[in-house]
DNA sequence: CACCCTTTGAAGCTC
DNA sequence: GAGCTTCAAAGGGTG
């Protein structure tokens, strides 16, 4: 990730991220393009773009014509110069501060020693990366007594985290490009539901120019860009689910042997070491089976179909007692951890 | 009422 | 570096 800040005036407007993030032309010079903006061929489709003899293969736009071209955030710069994030139209919930006063002493401050009433910049606007603890928290279906030690402190470190601001992350392109677009969907195609605008926007976004995008990416650049001076010490993986506390039954061991795949779990190396950092429980198999983009509860639901396959063929060769003791976890198991 | 769906991209993580 | 996962937004749908 680049931590280069160029600092250059832009000429014509007043934009929210001018006081640490101004144009340059640097911003147009070919650096860290996105992928596809690397290509004349999209890499998921393969269908080619159209050729952009005048732009670079990267950012279209030459050092000189910065200033004849539209304000890459443009649709963010109101009229009369005010700061403010456009909010009807899709735009944040807040809007960004108006004067960021940004000096060294920021980087003593690490999110974590960051009070809560800090979500309100020292304009006393809130900023739109943080909300007073919004993280959306794990089911607590599966909250089922048998607390241990280990637990408590799980719940305790939960609370803690509660105490704080939530930091979000900056949005990236598409992102930025579905706030702006979202609205006018809408109102084309009278669908409401956000799953299907956002596979209208999907299809939108790769139907655009590359200098199109740029405007968007380099957007995206700036938010990051922006959070980054706001929030020196704050990682993408504070909001990870993986810190947060895992409240459930966990299987024990020993059915993990019996139906012969312990040997799979944990998988080393991710933050917790004892459990999966998809569903944040111990007994599970999908890191090994691999399903990519696969959600918590599909996730589950596949280790369900998985546990009850191997689960029948080994039945068989158990002998009742064995089969008894087993079932007993394994209904408990399939019934509160995974559902029915 | 919490979570899912659906999209892309950035970043984190392990191997 | 490859491959995978999570989370950003949004709001109707679902159990």
């Amino acid at each position: 990730m680049s931590n280069k800040v160029p600092v250059v005036q832009h000429p014509h407007h007043v934009h929210p991220l001018t006081p640490l993030i101004t144009y340059s032309n640097e911003h147009f010079t070919p650096g860290n393009p996105p992928p596809h903006l690397q290509a004349d061929v999209d890499p998921k489709t393969g269908i080619p773009r159209p050729p952009h003899p005048d732009i670079s293969p990267y950012y279209p736009l030459s050092p000189g014509t910065v200033g004849q071209i539209p304000h890459p955030l443009g649709w963010l710069v109101p009229q009369q110069g005010q700061p403010v994030y456009p909010i009807t139209t899709g735009g944040f919930r807040h809007p960004y501060p108006t004067a960021l006063t940004v000096n060294a002493s920021m980087s003593r401050f690490p999110p974590h020693m960051v009070p809560p009433h800090h979500s309100l910049h020292t304009t006393g606007i809130p900023h739109p990366a943080i909300v007073t603890h919004s993280v959306k928290q794990e089911s607590s279906q599966s909250d089922i007594g048998s607390l241990n030690s280990s637990k408590h402190q799980d719940q305790k470190k939960e609370d803690e985290k509660k105490k704080q601001p939530h930091i979000k992350k900056p949005l990236n392109a598409f992102m930025l490009y579905m706030k702006e677009m979202r609205a006018k969907v809408v109102a084309e195609c009278t669908l409401k539901e956000s799953a299907a605008i956002n596979q209208i926007l999907g299809r939108r976004w790769h139907a655009l120019t590359r200098e199109e995008q740029a405007k968007y990416y380099e957007l995206a650049r700036k938010e990051r860009q922006l959070h980054m001076q706001l929030y020196p010490g704050w990682s993408a993986r504070d909001n990870y689910r993986a810190y947060k506390a895992c409240s459930g039954l966990q299987v024990p061991p020993t059915l993990a042997v019996e139906f012969g795949f312990a040997d799979r779990v944990p998988q080393k190396g991710y933050r917790n070491t004892d459990k999966c950092t998809s569903c944040c429980r111990l007994l599970c198999i999908f890191h090994k089976t691999g399903n990519a983009g696969a959600t918590p509860r599909r996730h589950w639901s596949d280790t369900r179909a998985t546990l009850e396959r191997h689960w029948s063929d080994t039945r068989a060769t158990l002998e009742r007692r064995e089969i008894n003791r087993t079932e007993s976890y394994f209904s408990k198991f399939v019934v509160r951890q995974l559902g029915n």
